[in-house]
DNA sequence: AGCAGTGTTGCAATTCTTGCAACACTCATT
DNA sequence: AATGAGTGTTGCAAGAATTGCAACACTGCT
């Protein structure tokens, strides 16, 4: 591990959470302004960093450039991507495409609902971990023992009155979705918003994303919403199958 | 500048590209396999890299998270998002808010169509900078000589037949754009897509942002579209007033 | 004008990084 | 089964790169 780079690297989430200027920078750092100077330099070199009018440093554009090209360039996005819109035409509800990496789940694919009342969501957000239907499927995949240990280590936020309260109820539902294959969230992000979903396998069995078809209650009920579930497991995996069938591309480039 | 860090960050624009492993990466770099690795490390530390089941690096969760939460710390983006949404409901088209940085014009923050009928664009995409109506009011409000020089380095890739061709045409262009203080993109991205886009002032006259109507001709007509116009520049207006009216907020944490 | 606050540079000390070479490990092949 | 190629990983010593300092610019205030 290098000192240094660490150091560099520090400088980002800090910088996200609003501008800054070098001695805030170097102060939160521990570092002398001379040092951070240079941190900076370098991290605005490759856009990474902006300076704005006023001096102080915020993130740069060069982040969200390279977000979105890592974004475009994940195998099971592009597979799955044309099966989401078609899944959208024919139900014409919003449908979100997610995957976990280190104790993150987060939505790399959506396809908006063609109804006028929309939920708030964006690619590349992490998701509502503890509540959403995605986020039980891809948790629920982990070997026994990491699963209890990221459940643990989870804040568990009411977001409504029916979202999940703490580790132990995560975990129950865990073990339920497990067993049954597909997953739902019933109001337990946001009161009048339900999800279907069902998970995306690759050529081992193992959950590789998931996929889930949410609605607000004015325009579906949750029952109706769940008679869609065939439908989305249908979708699912059919991704699964371009997915695991596909011989890895091993390119040069 | 720091030699480490430099080579650190090298790395990311190259996993953009896709996934690697240590050899590719070391090579790439110039550098041998344990240093890649150490730098390797430090990256994954901070969740800027990824390490699939194939050992293979790709960029990492904790980048999308990042993009996400800076974009959502602009004060422009914050304040202006009410304003696009009102529009919106007004007229009923795709409304976008663009923001230029360092070569760059990429969207902050978008509404979508009500109709049925989206164009395909992305919060924290570069926008193709040659033809859209944003970039031309944003590259247009640059200093004379920087603006030159900008347009000399630009490709012009001719994504319809009305698409910029040159530098000379561009540079043409935006000093007419600069003159009437508002831009169009009639067709010069995609062939059955038309812009209005209206800039948003800070408190020195500078351009800090533009935002821009969109529809596809099946809609309506891009003279039916400019009839928007009004609307547009008004709502830059008022958006401009309120970004710059508001002293700064200079928060400690 | 003068002053406080902030950003910037040259330099010497020493810390941190680097490349090497040897070692583990996996996987495919004989 | 065993060998070998390919890849990833670690300890170590040499050397290079980073660090903090202190002095210097620069800007905007009082």
């Amino acid at each position: 591990m290098s000192q240094t780079v660490d150091r560099a690297l520090s400088i980002l989430p800090l910088l996200a959470e609003g501008p800054a200027d070098l001695g805030q920078v170097a102060d939160r750092l521990g570092v002398h302004k001379s040092t951070a100077l240079r941190l900076l330099r370098t991290l605005h070199e490759h856009g990474l960093v902006y300076r704005q009018s006023d001096q102080r440093y915020r993130l740069g554009a060069r982040l969200f450039a390279l977000a979105q090209e890592a974004m475009e360039n994940l195998d099971v996005r592009e597979i799955a991507h044309p099966h989401l819109v078609r899944l959208n035409e024919n139900c014409g509800h919003t449908v979100h495409l997610a995957v976990y990496e280190e104790n993150e789940v987060l939505y790399i694919d959506k396809v908006e609902s063609r109804y006028p009342v929309r939920m708030y969501s964006r690619i590349g957000k992490p998701v509502a971990i503890t509540v959403a239907a995605v986020a039980k499927l891809l948790l629920a995949d982990l070997p026994e023992h990491e699963r209890r240990a990221v459940a643990e280590k989870l804040d568990y936020p009411s977001y409504t009155a029916r979202s999940t309260p703490n580790a132990a109820a995560f975990l129950r539902e865990l073990e339920k979705v497990r067993e049954q294959g597909w997953a739902t969230d019933l109001g337990g992000h946001e009161e009048s918003i339900n999800c279907v979903a069902a998970p995306i396998r690759g050529a081992d069995g193992r959950i590789v994303a998931a996929m889930s078809v949410s609605a607000p209650n004015v325009v579906v009920t949750a029952d109706e919403l769940l008679t869609l579930l065939p439908l989305v497991r249908r979708t699912a995996d059919a991704i699964s199958g371009e997915y695991s069938g596909r011989t890895p591309v091993k390119g040069t480039v």
